[in-house]
DNA sequence: CGATCAGTTGAGAATGGTCAAATTCGGTGG
DNA sequence: CCACCGAATTTGACCATTCTCAACTGATCG
């Protein structure tokens, strides 16, 4: 197995060693390219029989609204990341999806979904692992919401992007290209966009870290995983568990 | 098939419709039944290769612990709920899982877990359902403590445990038995213990809710639906969606 | 009957929010 | 190249939700 894989594969083989066959019917979900510019969401709370995407190229986010109109993002997704995956299961949508750039994916239907889970349903068990690794990722970020402080918070969140982009290479230890306004940051961290701003300020004069013009430019990576308390066993998986 | 099932089985039926030999297999999982007294953790950060647990009776909670020595509730689990999924999954506990009260539980190993995913994938498709299940709790949470206020959050809190006790028979609208302490709250919401008392008084003295001695009375229910914006969507399921 | 733990209350401090007003940046049209 | 526009960012002043500390009550348990 040495062909050309999609990160989606990449991912995925790291859990469950996927024979030929599955590899194909993977590849089989990647029919139905679609592109959306940024802004106009790709999926609205409440929508029934939604579609999931595998994310090939963009930054899009999840977030919650509520009726006072102020909005929690609960996780960005990065190329190669499966999005949508439980409004599909539940035949609902309980979360907006937005593309924060222009985006490329590709849509999975339902049918095309439980198509594959019933042919091939080792996919189930690898998708079953990818879902477990986006929880502990809102886990991490509950974490930081409940118990860390703007600072620490804010320091844990844009780590976690860059070991994130970086596993995908999209980044290194020195840092990322990041199209996020200070408002998807404050919709993120549960802070408003002003005490952002300060926070980043603070990050910018304690020579930790620069967020500037679409660009993070770490400073003192050690300093900043000691700061957050950040540890990234969560993002990681040594060997596959099912061969 | 109609003869007696677990809670567990009972829940994921109305995500996948299980075979006579699924629900075998589920079964079988519930040998190595296990007793565990309030207070001593069944899991801890860090452990590697720890089991999962199916829960018959009792209350458990898993959170993660900082290094200031607070910590965040992530989620309590209730009769039928299963737990530790994500931590064989990913061969290392990333939190702590503290028996609320005396606990009854089945223990389940890895090897026990593969093992059935391989014989009766669709159990694999079924678990994916209950994990999703899971993981829109966790973003409600994220959203509570991210976006609503203290008063807010607690009421929001108390409802869902409403909603989901009473889908396990363990509840009604008017009230539910709690063995939580205010601290618990406090650990889950994101609040100080102080802080959630003087809630508590709130919304007692507003005549919606009292949290009391072990119990919960909802004295308006609709009225705590409205503050809170709670919508129960994300915890029902309206048929199978495998057949 | 002391000890311990959950709950309660008050006072003062602090983190982060709100409002309002610059300032800068990235286009866009002339 | 320049003027201009809207969006994003920056800063200050003031405010409020929630925290911390501390004291006190009440129940339970050996």
């Amino acid at each position: 197995m040495d062909r050309a894989q999609s990160p989606l594969a990449r991912k995925l083989a790291n859990f469950v060693a996927l024979s030929d066959v599955e590899l194909e019917v993977l590849d089989g979900l990647h029919q139905r390219r679609r592109n959306f510019i940024a802004g106009r969401d790709l999926v609205h709370q409440g929508q029934t029989h939604p579609a999931a995407y595998i994310l090939a190229d963009g930054w899009v986010c999840s977030y919650k609204l509520l009726r006072d109109g102020s909005r929690q993002v609960v996780d960005f997704q990065i190329p190669g990341d499966f999005l949508g995956l439980r409004s599909v299961l539940f035949r609902t949508a309980d979360h907006n999806i937005e593309p924060v750039t222009a985006v490329e994916a590709s849509e999975v239907l339902e049918s095309d979904l439980l198509q594959a889970f019933s042919t091939t349903p080792r996919l189930a068990t690898a998708l079953l692992w990818a879902a477990s690794r986006d929880e502990a990722m809102v886990v991490e970020h509950l974490v930081g919401i409940g118990r860390r402080d703007a600072l620490e918070r804010t320091a844990h969140f844009l780590i976690e992007l860059s070991v994130r982009l970086t596993l995908v290479g999209l980044g290194t230890r020195d840092g990322y290209s990041c199209p996020l306004t200070q408002y998807h940051l404050a919709d993120a961290l549960g802070l408003s966009a002003v005490h952002v701003n300060r926070v980043l300020r603070k990050l910018r004069e304690d020579d930790l870290l620069t967020f500037q013009m679409g660009q993070v430019t770490i400073h003192d990576f050690d300093a900043l995983v000691e700061l957050a308390e950040f540890d990234r066993s969560y993002l990681d998986q040594d060997g596959p568990l099912l061969r």
